[in-house]
This record gives C-alpha cells, sequence and structure tokens, in this order.
DNA sequence: AATGAATGAGAATTCATTCAT
DNA sequence: CATGAATGAATTCTCATTCAT
C-alpha cells in the first residue's frame, strides 16, 4: 500500500475513534505508520483528506449497487437491494459519513461534495429512469431529484439504525420495512 | 438574559459564520460580552455547548410546525405547511445543523441526539396518528418509525437546497414540489 | 468552630491531599464549607495560612512533650518518650511538615519558622539544660545548638518512617531503638 | 548538551532563583534556550522534573564525598570531612533541595525519592561498615539504619545553616563544630 | 522521498481576586 | 460579616508546520 493510500485509510479509523474536531494529524501518522512529515508530501492538511475519504464512500457506494441491485428484477426486489447496498455501506462508514459531509461544510467547498457524489447520483438516477420507462415508477418523477430524495431518504434511515440507537438486528428490520413501503408507495405509479 | 443563554446564542451565531473547526472559545466570549473564564463555569468544551444548542434547534421547529400546520386541512396542505416549516428552520440554522449532528457523533453520545429530537419526533408522530385515524393516510404506517423517515427526508432535501446549490429560488420551488409528491405517494392510502 | 479554625483545619487537610503546589484556594473553601470570598477576610493568600499550621504543629509538639516527658526519669526513659512523642505528632501531621517547611522557604521568611519553632527549641534546650545539671548528659553540650541537631534527627527519621516507606509498624520500632541508641550515645556524658 | 539535560540544569537554576511556586515553564525553557513547546517533549508537568534534579543531587553527593572522604583516616577526620562535603552540597543546591523533597511529598510516589537516594545511602553505609570492621565505631550500629540517620541529622543542620539563619560564617563553624562531636560520641565504641 | 525533533504562534484553561448583593 | 458569580490576566499546553539530516 503506498504512503496516500495509507494516509487515507488511517484517516478513516481515527476520523472514526474520535471525530474530526479531535483528530491531530500526529494521530493520523501514527496509525499509518509514518513520519511526521510524510503527510504534508501528500495532503497541504487535515481537511484536504475529506475528498478522498469522500471518492472511497462514493467508489464503496457504485461498487455495491452495481453487484446487487438487478434491473430487471420487480421494483420491489430492487429496491430491498437498494437499501440493503446502502445500508451496508452506511454501516462501513459507520460516521465517517456525516463527518466528512460536516467536514465539507467547514471547509466551504460543499460543492465538492457534490462533484464526487455526481457518480452515484447518476447511476440511482439511470436505475429510477429505466424503471421509469419500465412503467414500474411514477411517470411524472424527476429522475435527477428523486435520485437525491431517494439516497437522502435511505442513508438517513441507516444513520438512524447505525448511530443513534444501539444496534439492534430485529429494530434493522423493522426500519428497512417500514422504508422500503414508504420507498415504493412513494415511486411507484 | 442569563449568562448560559446568552453563551448558546452567541455559540450558534459563532458557528453559522465560522463553522466548529474555526471557532475559538474567544469568539464566543466575545460575541456573547462575557468574561473568557465565564465560559467555563458553564461548559467544559466548545463542543459541550452542542447539546444546548440542539435544543434550540428542536424548539423552533416545534414552533413553527405547531403555528403553521394546520391539523383539519387536507393532507397536502399540511405537508406542504411541514416542508416550509422544516425548510425554513433549516434554512436559519443552515449548516449549523449538520454540524452539531457531527459534533454529536464525535461526542460520545449520540444517543443524546434522540433524547432532544423527542419532542419532536413525537409531534411528527401524533400528527401522523391523526391523519390515520381520519384515513388520509396509509393505514399499514408505524407512525413513530414513519416521522423519523419524513423528518429524515425532509431536512436531508433542505440541506441539499441550502447547502450543496449555490441558493436559487426557483430551483428551492421544483425541489420542493418533488418532494411534495414524493411524500404524498409515500403516505397516502 | 470559627471560620478561621476551618480555614486553617481545611488547609492542613487538603495540603495533606494534594500538595501545596495543586492545593487551589477553592479548594480550601470548599473543605471548609466557606464562600470563596469568606477566604480573604481571614488571609491574603494561600500561604500565609502556613505560620498558623506551623503554629499547630509546634503547640501539638509542645503539648505532647509536656505531657508525656518525665524530666525525673532516667535519661534513657526521657528520651524514648520525646522520640514517640515528635513521632506521633509528626506522623499525626505527616507531609504537612515538610510542606509547610517548604512553604516557608518559598515565602522567603525562613526565620518567621525559625521563630514560631523557638517556643520548641526552648522546652527542648530546658530539658537539655536540666539533664546536663544532673549531669546525665555531658557537659561539653552547647543545651541551644544540640537542641536543634536532636529535633532534626528524630524528625527526619520520624519522616523517613512515616512519609517514605510503605508504612509497617516492625519497622518502625527498629528505626525508633537504633535511633534511641545513637541519641543516648550522642548525648550521654 | 542535550535538550533534557538543558532542561534539568535550567531547571534547577530557575528553581533557586525563585523557588517552585513562582517558577514559570517559560522561565526554564528561556534559561535553557529552547522553544517553549519543546519542554513538553520531554516532561509533561514543571513537577516531574523534579526526580532528574534530585539525580543531580545524589550524583554531587556521591562524588563530593568519594573525593573528600579518606577511609583510612581517623574516625573524626572522616566525619568532619563527611559534614564539610554534605554542608558543601546542600549549600549549592540551598532551598533546592527541601523543595525537590516537598515536590516529591506531593508527586504521588515518596518512595521514588528513596529509590534515587539509594546508591548515597549505600556508600554511607558502606563507610559506616568499613569502620566497623575497623572498630572505630559502635559493633551494635546497624550500618543501613544509621547512615539514614546521618545523613538526616547532618542535612538538617546544614540547612539550619543556610536557610534559617542569615548565614553567618562564624555560627557554620560552631555549627559544625557542635554537630561533630554530637556525630563522634553518637558512633564512637 | 522520508524522517521526526524542534518550533512558537495561538488557543485553552486556570484561579486568585473582586464586589454587588 | 458572608457570599459566590464573574472577571481577565497570566499560564499552560497544543499541534500544525518546518527543515536539517
Amino acid at each position: 500500500m503506498d504512503k496516500k493510500t495509507k494516509i487515507v485509510q488511517a484517516s478513516i479509523e481515527v476520523f472514526k475513534e474520535k471525530g474530526i474536531e479531535k483528530t491531530k494529524i500526529s494521530d493520523i501518522v501514527k496509525k499509518a505508520e509514518i513520519a511526521q512529515g510524510t503527510f504534508y508530501l501528500y495532503f497541504p492538511s487535515k481537511l484536504s483528506v475529506m475528498p478522498a475519504i469522500a471518492e472511497q464512500i462514493v467508489l464503496q457506494l457504485i461498487k455495491k449497487v452495481e453487484a446487487n441491485v438487478a434491473l430487471e428484477a420487480p421494483l420491489q426486489e430492487q429496491l430491498s437491494q437498494l437499501v440493503d447496498a446502502i445500508f451496508q455501506v452506511t454501516g462501513e462508514f459507520r460516521d465517517v459519513t456525516v463527518l466528512v459531509y460536516a467536514g465539507f461544510s467547514t471547509t466551504e467547498n460543499m460543492s465538492e461534495w457534490e462533484t464526487i457524489y455526481t457518480p452515484f447520483y447518476d447511476l440511482l438516477a439511470s436505475l429510477l429512469e429505466t424503471n421509469k420507462s419500465r412503467h414500474l415508477i411514477r411517470e411524472t418523477i424527476d429522475a435527477a431529484r428523486t435520485a437525491k430524495l431517494v439516497l437522502g431518504l435511505i442513508e438517513t434511515a441507516a444513520e438512524q439504525v447505525y448511530l443513534y440507537d444501539a444496534y439492534d438486528a430485529q429494530k434493522e428490520a423493522e426500519q428497512k420495512a417500514e422504508l422500503l413501503t414508504f420507498l415504493e408507495h412513494a415511486l411507484r405509479p
């Protein structure tokens, strides 16, 4: 693993443990097992690691969705697979998601988040588009806007499961079921 | 206004202006017009002000919703009023919301956020319950769970309008319209 | 108990617990159960409590010695009683002794310590003088100087028992025995 | 000279000048000619320098005694040389001794002082042992215990000369003479 | 490229002291 | 006399950043 990747991986872990505010560059380099000065060879600051982390998250999301959502399956199944995929990635990156998100809002270049998320938004939009042309979802739907709504809805639900509540498999199943019904009704013609 | 309230008010303002990372305690006390040491009489650190801020936000949400959502109105109108209320408060507190949210995920007890949000969740749940008993929304809905989904959905949509994009009134209207249709379909019988 | 006494008592306890350096006036007033401002009605600073504490120690020393050292007893017995008395008081005030001592050396008015200790030095000197006139101790002894030597010797021995070593009754007895033999030889004709 | 040594040396000097209470870390780093932050690379606090200082004092004591006390000389001469050595070092480190001592009693582990002093106690004990085998001192003496008594006695006497009284060479000589006689009688067969 | 000790500006924190009640 | 909230000057302490090796 090259040093840059080591830094990104270590940052994710440390941000998870301590949060952005309390994370020091010295924590990151310790975890990455590199020298203090080496960090600056790759990133100018703590926050500038964020985009790289965000890219990791988006990469995972795309990978999971492409691997698991069967476009030819019935809508209900597709949605279920989509929800599972997003829950999985959100669970894996736990609070990093919200931290990265907050990190961006701090750095003032919130639009960078948009840019990085674009490939995933596009994927979701095309997914909706396909279903629209197959008349499985409402025709009035604006695929691009709704993609964002859907993602926001699923991510928030996942966060509520993984962050807030003490984790409980039973609850997760119930929350997912409620979410799926909600989604289906929202989308179907 | 007592000193504690002054600190919370000043913190909100400074966090809005500078973000958490760049906010110094000296900024807060200056805005609050109190002495540096006085801060520590009420809060042990910058981050520990977060819960108090969260309470303010929830208070505003409740106030706005109670004032503007007419329970006897048709569902569509109620939802529209609800969305407007949440968009307004989210807009008012802009990035503070996400910062507070991120602050919590750091500050040990994410469950505190739940506790603070509970009154608002309850309000939304009872709103759904009323509509359920009037057969305006699906009978299969679990009011408590759905309340969280609805809030998550609306807040995320609002954040997408106020944080990401350079603000654009036209876009806001379109986003709201899409969101409302989405919501109506998700809830109605 | 009047407030001044309360302050002195509380100071002794807190100094014992935390040492002078780490003791805050707020610790003292908390222990004394008085208000912060009240302290300044009686003492201008933390260190100015020292003389009052020293006086307490000397008072105890004099009381113990006068009560327990029988002037008409044989030298060996007198010395044994003297050692017991000083060990007891040193034990009671543990490290406060050395802290007060250090406190004085800080305040630059080390001579105040001398002044406060004078009554006890005098008592020891007169004790030696009596024994000299009864030919129980060397005639070449300068009572005043030797009083200081004797006190220094016994106090140091006591401190070594009570401060350094994990306390051990067996060891204390042996240390006392060695000390007594040492003292007897040093003093006897 | 490495930075750690610089800090210890500077601390000794500043403690001598100002006492522990009034010494600021900024005074130490200024004297040591290092940056403020560098201090914290080696010591977590002002008081944690104490053990290192104590080691210096013990080192000096050992050096002086080994250089000046002639083991083959008559007892009286040996004791005189011992007293001179201890007086010299005590004088050199003046109030630092008592401050370090007080610092220890605060800093949790008084036993650390014992550990640091052990080499010097051992030296004194072996010195007594040699004289015992040459029948210059009492056979009943426990060398280890008596070493501590002797050191305590001499140090206290030295402190009384250097700390309490306004220094007076005449008095010093008289005090030393009285002390020597006292010691001789205490030790000799 | 990599290192990590050293730096020092700047922020956090403390706590003796005051003073209106 | 007594109180204790408020003060802010004085210190401690942190940590991003540099740079000689």
